[in-house]
DNA sequence: TCTAAAAGGTTAAACGATTACCAATCGATA
DNA sequence: TATCGATTGGTAATCGTTTAACCTTTTAGA
């Protein structure tokens, strides 16, 4: 089967203290009887059997990672810049999805603390997370939240700059020469909320009046791509469309986007003659339509990034309550293609 | 901290073999006795300590799963359906990537092996496998593999009816009045061979002479997918293109589809009228192009469901000698858009 | 009533590491 | 020379389970 300390001590004639402590550098060992020791390492092929290791030391070495929505791009690109800077650190992510439902989620976080995860990376279906601290009780768990800001339960949180991404986009098509620029959202939460906000500070900051009947919002949240097509901004931008003044519409995020242009190209709307478009979040579809889609990219790698530093930071300074909870806002940059 | 199955048994007044016994149901405990721990464990909210059970049982419960490339939305839907057939038996995916580099690959399977999996299911980046059986030595681990068929090692294998996939596609090209289709391919591994043979034998059929100018092949692979854009396959089709002959292009995956639809649209080719276009593999983007493009569909979750089937029933009979490997099929179909 | 078998429960040895604590050795210093 | 401290190594407890083996009771059948 597979070879344990016991016998690497054994071939190197010494205890399994020894080898344990030249495995871990963890106190002076004669030169001669580490080699000894790492010849049987090397002739045994030993590799240290890490659950053995993870009962005693009490840590998992991995990172869950509840995800919102596998079906959405961003999400697995904040996975892959986590994940780059848990492996540096010898963590390990674990990615679930909660398929935008909550009680998925919380039925994911439930498994992920019974498997005995060191901390979790939260994509948050919804904003309610008092029930985490039911669940996490009174031990040591560092939470990151990414994404959508949580209510009932405190803990990191790393977001796009929302509500700049949105002005200045919204800034463009006004410089482009537009005034009746609709908005259509999704879910309501904190982070369309600060969209909308930059959408409005853009509008007033040009004069020109807000008109609610512009801004759609309470989509449904689908987890099929192909649902989304036709589903509620799809009927939102043939409302919009039929009120016959708006000449440009702002998409609040990437799943909205789908709806839109999809209706734009089917009632055989001319972009960007007729109605200009743009959209939150940058997606690789938008390269590959007629026209092209401008977009306000924001940089979901570096929020996994940012995401890995902190959890490792928290992990390793055990440092979860000495000095608050960090907030950090990761920048959005604008792409113009044709669409605009 | 946390409860241990010690505090569970001095709560109830019994042995801890006792409340091992009546969790795992695996002897006859009196009625009265067995109440007596179970309200004992929902007081002290007690939770197995799955590392201590797994150390104990050799196992871990995870399956890890290589994925030769998360840019490609294909292996997140196998992925996928892998979860859902594991998660029904306790068993959990550890998703792993190796952005199409053959060392990172080796270097993911060595970590997965290290953490001690159960199991490893695998999309390989290139054929190659003979390293694994050094890895994996003389331990029982059963081996899955979708997508492309390894060399160099057995293991149960899992692909779509790739020849009969490219095979109807064709043919359909042929029905609706082409000659001249061109096959543009990438990698050329085992599926994108039997893609090829089926594209060959839709045209020998029809009694169409093969020409070999219209076969591209040994695209670089990339990760990214707006370098694919401008990426092997484009140049490929502008070299297709040149030739002035051509009616159709066949696309060998979903990959290479995005470089050729790139040309066609840049180059100012009308779809279907000058040039008719078809890939395999379907994707989501496919539907919001125009014109909207053609598809063999793969049924990826499909796949990942075998995949997690075989995984389990390995697991559990143990009988990985036993019978030989599976060598499944998942059918795949045809959709008709408008580009051809 | 006696015996065998079944049932209910406990003891203690694993699983494979880590680590606090102890013991021996060796120079160097007072 | 006796002592101190550093260095090197070993012993054994521990992490939280599972499970084979064993010991008592009960139960059932004759």
């Amino acid at each position: 089967m597979k070879a344990s300390i016991k016998e690497v001590a054994r071939l190197a004639g010494v205890s399994v203290a020894t080898v344990s402590h030249v495995l871990n550098k963890t106190k002076n060992v004669r030169p001669e009887t580490r080699t000894r020791v790492e010849q049987a390492v090397t002739k045994l092929n030993y590799q240290i059997n890490p659950m053995a290791r993870n009962l005693r030391r009490g840590e998992t070495k991995t990172i869950g990672f509840v995800v919102a929505n596998m079906a959405n791009y961003y999400y697995l690109d904040i996975a892959r810049g986590l994940e780059q800077r848990l492996l540096k650190s010898g963590y390990r992510p674990l990615l679930i999805d909660s398929q935008e439902e909550k009680h998925i989620e919380i039925e994911n976080v439930k498994n992920l603390l019974a498997s005995a995860v060191d901390g979790l990376v939260i994509a948050p279906t919804t904003e309610d997370f008092s029930y985490l601290k039911l669940l996490i009780g009174r031990r040591h768990l560092p939470v990151v939240f990414v994404d959508r800001r949580p209510t009932g339960f405190e803990g990191d949180l790393i977001l796009a700059t929302n509500e700049q991404g949105a002005y200045q986009a919204v800034k463009m098509l006004i410089a482009k020469g537009h005034r009746e620029v609709a908005f259509i959202g999704s879910r309501y939460d904190s982070t369309m909320m600060e969209r909308v906000i930059g959408y409005r500070r853009a509008l007033t900051e040009a004069g020109i009046p807000v008109n609610t009947n512009y801004i759609k919002m309470g989509a449904k949240v689908s987890v099929s791509l192909n649902e989304l097509r036709h589903g509620t901004s799809f009927s939102q931008t043939r409302e919009l469309l039929e009120l016959g003044s708006v000449t440009a519409i702002f998409s609040g995020n990437n799943l909205a986007s789908i709806g839109v242009f999809t209706c734009l190209r089917e009632m055989g709307v001319q972009v960007p003659q007729e109605v200009a478009f743009m959209t939150f979040d940058d997606d690789f579809w938008l390269t590959m339509t007629t026209p092209s889609i401008s977009a306000v990219a924001q940089k979901p790698g570096e929020i996994g990034k940012v995401a890995g530093d902190i959890m490792i930071e928290r992990l390793l300074k055990q440092a979860e309550r000495i000095e608050g909870y960090h907030n950090v806002r990761v920048s959005t940059r604008l792409i113009l293609r044709e669409s605009c």
